[in-house]
DNA sequence: TAAAGAGGTCACTAGGTCAG
DNA sequence: CTGACCTAGTGACCTCTTTA
């Protein structure tokens, strides 16, 4: 099948910690949809598969099933083609210019859509390093007003100076769609809900 | 159950998963996980799934149609029955408004009672979603009693938010009518519509 | 048989912690 | 304050058991 062949799979820097996993390759599975209003490039694909580099996966050797999935059409209106095979072409990872590398082995490694670090996971939305998602997370949680940007409020954030200007690295956060739900959802919807509520 | 009395299809986000069967359609969330979410709309692809390496599946010939499965934006959620037939005739959907709607196809897909993501399937007495499924089992075997809700108790449990509080979380459980058996409940609650509350 | 739900598994993340 | 590390969940997927 197509989704588990090609695409290669996502390293992360670690962030999970589970004592006997290998830790070293996951793969994401994103959402796909934050609305970024900056960087436009989605995750394009997400599929996921459990067994890491070197997961011998002991359970069960039945293969799973292919799994089509159908995003809801609701707001094209177009239908859905209920047989499997949804045009779901999942350009994975060619497309990325920037956030996402591929290494040697196949395997492709995310990078902070904050700062270019290596990204620890997908946090908030969108694909963190572990200082960013701790960034944004001690931002929102008490409810931090950063003070102003010394200089034009649009200080280049990478990862070699992030920490010089909360104010705009906070910024940066917000626009690459980070949000405590995970994504943007909720602005994409309610740009589109108008034609969705009317519909009914 | 009554539910299949209607004339539609109901398509459940998956659920079913005999091993060798190719039909699992699976529906990915997001990260949901916690987060995740994912997005409803776009057509992008959002496919996950867990299967070890490519494996393409043996392709039995059993066919089970694939079941499609759709996003749907909580937020809108208010209202679902795209294209008005509601034909839902599902006991207790007739009066909630949003717990079903139908599909192109003719199939129909039913929302989860407790966050109205997309059911997949008749759990502990109501139509739930995975994720409510998997928290109210964990709730009730070990014998969990979370903390107070820090707002007023009566957080809205949508998709996106419904991690956010366990109480108001496991309350709505209640409220909806899951139980350990669910059967009995269901039906005493189509007796009684009144959502009881029941306040653990 | 197949289909459905209960319960298990475990990759994965939100949030906490605390040395630096 | 930062961010590497940890823990407690979460939920997608799976297997087993029961039902039609």
């Amino acid at each position: 099948m197509d989704n588990s062949s090609g695409a290669g799979v996502i390293l992360y820097a670690c962030s999970s910690s589970s004592p006997d996993s290998p830790s070293s390759g996951y793969q994401t599975h994103s959402p796909s949809s934050q609305s970024q209003p900056s960087s436009p490039e989605e995750i394009s694909s997400d599929l996921q598969h459990r067994s890491t580099s070197s997961d011998p996966n002991p359970t069960t050797g039945t293969s799973s099933s292919p799994k089509p999935v159908f995003q809801f059409p609701e707001l094209s209106s177009t239908h859905v083609t209920s047989s499997g095979q949804s045009a779901v072409s999942q350009s994975l990872t060619g497309r990325r210019s920037c956030s996402a590398f591929t290494i040697g082995t196949g395997g492709m490694v995310l990078l902070c859509k904050v700062c270019g670090d290596i990204a620890s996971g997908f946090h908030y939305g969108v694909h963190a390093c572990e200082g960013c998602k701790g960034f944004f997370r001690r931002s929102i949680q008490q409810n931090i007003s950063y003070k102003m940007c010394v200089k034009n409020e649009n200080c280049l954030i990478v990862r070699m100076n992030r920490n010089r200007c909360q104010h705009c690295r906070f910024k940066k956060c917000l626009s690459v769609g980070m949000s405590r739900d995970g994504q943007n959802l909720y602005n994409t919807l309610i740009n589109h809900s108008v034609a969705f509520t009317a519909h009914e």
